[in-house]
DNA sequence: AGTATTTGGCGAAACGTTTCGCGCAATATG
DNA sequence: CATATTGCGCGAAACGTTTCGCCAAATACT
């Protein structure tokens, strides 16, 4: 039913390779480029990008894998990944993961037989099998957020460590010792973050007993649940540093449905989002990502691979930089 | 690189129309069968989705417009459609249109662009403009979350009015009746919700003075002003409801930020979300959508259209019902 | 003026599928 | 036993583009 470039052919009685010419831009006299012009607007021509595809082997779409399509952290980043790869003409075709390995893998799949010419992965874990599947499809892949652990791969990232690190600081400063920390325990980030955490606790000559380390999964519940029990202990960490959106949210919870106040009776320190830290009472100190960047960064990577603009194969490693956003959820026991 | 139908064909000496029809679940004798499986195995194998969506003139791929990917609402619904979509073998290509009509509208022909086999739009206002730009696109249509004003389509909500008007006695239960509304003014459930708020308080013979109104942008920004203006008002009503998501978080931020308290000096009713109302403190008294319901019933019903199991041609309006969410954010003044 | 180069245009092949219509053999029907 | 029906397979056309190689005309050089 739509208007084919046959079409515009027979009314136009240039052979389909001149107007091919016009539609990519070559060279057409201006006689000519006028009458093409015409007769588009006429028959409301528009290119059939299924077939354009076919030949090209191109389907300007990009695939984007996320663990967790529900949580804001990703919201954002897919949001100015959007606009960015939507101005360059591309589109998004998005799958879930929903914190599952298996599943992610078989959106991989579905996402690179779908024939996108690149993918965006912001894996469940570190992205270490991904690689392998990607491989024979010969499409650029960039990590974001978290990265493969044995590197080799273009990523887009913070520097998780240090990041820790310097917010684990603001809680030395204000005379914490005996903190502890909620964190995901098996994926990138979060172990990098705890780290950052030991780092500088040793920096100040401590040493953080186990029972201090929470090490789970990167959800509201084991945020929540992890908190509970802090609040519970008789002899109560001072601070609690929260390396995730989800994990600060959750232990937000806790804090509220209990007795103890922040930060009278204990000290939070959180992760991610700007929003949530005013929503909070007392606005909540926290260590904030720059997601605008991110998102934009790590489509133009992608692009430049695409098109081919970065011929080099050296994996490019994109580390960017946090800001510590203050609040009012530490107390100074100095 | 890859291997085509060809190649299958050179292998196992069959036509290719008899490949095909194997693809496609055909009859084919079982020790053709076996041969094919068997070269799809060594060559690896795979259909091209592109050369299939050539000639059937179907994607697989279904086009979701949708306000604002950044907002928690729209990242659950999504969740549930993708989850929906993958299953039935169907890719989501999604596209944000930042609060932004005029977005919308580009959006949406990228989207046509693109070949999709249909459309679910979460619209920024009242979907009413949509309808005709993909009327001759000839592919179904749904609205989800907010229909278009004038009916005649395909959509999945809530009974925005009727959900407002029980939430809003549940304030009057409480005593309440100078109660001020935060709302968007422009889009589809912002004016509806702020009918069922009139309606409730007129049942009791109670007529809401006009600066009680606040009719905005739906933003966290609009909640945020508007809530300040109340609590610095010398008459300040006694209760707000707040009637999404959005909104909610800013009022919230405000109060927060502020040196009255709830419920103790003014008492809160939200919109949306579950988290939110454990994170705030005190929990937050709320209405809630069946997300799941809603993402999970949309998708159905457009694949329904676009599989022709659903022949008949007038419009399903599909309405689901709100629950309330217990909080202790509204105080009893009888 | 004569040759070399550039410019714009064309026909045809290619991309990897599905599908239409036909034919043959095997089975079912009367 | 003759005829109708079914099952399976095949060749070829179609889907709507891009691109390759070639040609003619126009322009640029010496």
């Amino acid at each position: 039913m739509p208007a084919t470039i046959i079409d515009i052919k027979n009314r136009t009685g240039l052979s389909l390779a001149t107007i091919s010419k016009y539609l990519n831009g070559g060279n057409v006299l201006p006689e000519n480029k006028i009458k093409i012009e015409m007769a588009i607007k006429e028959l409301h021509y528009e290119v059939n990008e299924i077939a354009r595809g076919l030949v090209t082997n191109k389907t300007r779409t990009i695939g984007v894998s996320v663990y967790s399509i529900e949580s804001i952290f990703n919201g954002t980043l897919l949001k100015y990944m959007g606009d960015t790869l939507r101005k360059a003409g591309y589109g998004l075709l998005i799958c879930d993961s929903n914190q599952d390995e298996e599943t992610e893998r078989k959106n991989i799949k579905f996402l690179l037989n779908k024939k996108v010419d690149g993918l965006i992965v912001i894996p469940v874990e570190a992205g270490n099998g991904i690689i392998e599947l990607v491989k024979n499809a010969d499409i650029p892949l960039v990590f974001l957020d978290r990265a493969a652990e044995n590197g080799g791969c273009d990523c887009v990232r913070i520097d998780n460590r240090m990041a820790a690190l310097h917010a684990t600081n603001v809680l030395i400063k204000n005379g914490h010792r005996d903190i502890a920390i909620i964190s995901s325990g098996k994926e990138y980030t979060g172990i990098e973050r705890c780290k950052g955490f030991t780092d500088a606790l040793k920096n100040v000559g401590v040493e953080i007993k186990e029972d201090r380390y929470f090490k789970g999964i990167h959800s509201i519940e084991y945020g929540y649940e992890s908190m509970k029990k802090i609040i519970s202990m008789q002899n109560r960490p001072t601070a609690v540093f929260m390396t995730n959106y989800e994990i600060t949210l959750g232990a937000v919870m806790a804090v509220n449905e209990s007795s103890i106040s922040c930060p009278e009776d204990i000290s939070m320190l959180g992760f991610d989002d700007l929003i949530l830290s005013h929503v909070t009472n007392p606005a909540m100190y926290m260590v904030v990502q720059p997601m605008k960047e991110m998102g934009e960064k790590c489509v133009e990577l992608l692009l430049n691979k695409i098109e081919k603009k970065n011929t080099d194969m050296v994996p490019v490693e994109l580390v960017l930089s946090t800001k510590l956003q203050e609040g009012n959820s530490i107390k100074d026991i100095n």
